[in-house]
DNA sequence: TCCCAGGTTAGACACTGTCCAACTCTTGTC
DNA sequence: GACAAGAGTTGGACAGTGTCTAACCTGGGA
């Protein structure tokens, strides 16, 4: 489970890898997010984007995000009821989420082993698993 | 993981089990939950139980299906970003979505193991384990 | 009967995400 | 460089889910 770091000169290679003609705001949303180690969600990194000089619309935004989950750039997590979070991190792995604070960790996939996963329903074809560690850090 | 089937007749017991005083709406809500095997949306709920002769706002929807989920009538399940599904099941199992239908089916805990999670973060307590294995039924 | 706490309600609101039609920018061709 | 065509971006309207509030109803005890 390795973080890279990005610099704003690496990125637009980094895109060009992964089928996405690089633009500025592209460029923008792409070092919201792969510059830091947490998971943001679009809101935040509507706000990270919008930053620096360059104008990013939130149209843009959720466009890119789109674009970047389906080129296997970043990954979608679902924790949280009505906020989806992305996650800089594309191997595989697990997380905790704290439903206190809306906090989200990783756990090395290599840690957890799922087991005895039953057949799939005729035809169907496995997009993911998801384990999701759900903890409350305070008392209540 | 059995489901065990309610009347309308027998609700009102089951909901002073679980601490909360039964009214016609919580009874038609209960209903509508309980008495299918199904995981439903609170929109769909709303619409079930406005099916019969009680009118249920949309507010006491919500506010019941929160009360419910605190007394450990029904379960949460989130699978899907902006929609949360209520299960009649509480014992411990996880969840197959189909990620282009939207459907949600249940994976017995026993069938599943999952091992090696690392330790909590410091004083965090685990509110529960959620496995969901999201697939693919259409070729796309 | 009256009172009161708990329960319910309509409607306004907030938030996340989608859609659209107009606009701008990039790229390839001459 | 000039141009056209396609790709990308934009603001703003819109939709779905869920929350909040203040007023209202209701039913059980004194």
């Amino acid at each position: 489970m390795e973080y890279k770091t990005h610099t704003r000169e690496s990125l637009p290679a980094l895109l060009r890898e992964h089928g996405i003609s690089p633009t500025h705001q592209r460029i923008e949303i792409a070092h919201a997010i792969l510059s830091r180690r947490e998971h943001v969600s679009a809101d935040r990194i509507l706000a990270l984007a919008n930053d620096r000089a360059t104008e990013t619309s939130k149209a843009t935004v959720y466009n890119t995000l789109k674009l970047f989950v389906e080129q296997k750039l970043i990954r979608e997590v679902i924790a949280d009821a009505g906020r989806v979070f992305y996650d800089p991190n594309t191997s595989p792995h697990h997380h905790f989420y704290d439903v206190d604070t809306g906090e989200l960790t990783d756990i090395d996939a290599r840690a957890i082993e799922v087991t005895g996963l039953p057949p799939l329903p005729q035809g169907a074809v496995t997009a993911g698993v998801d384990v999701i560690v759900r903890i409350r850090s305070r008392a209540s």
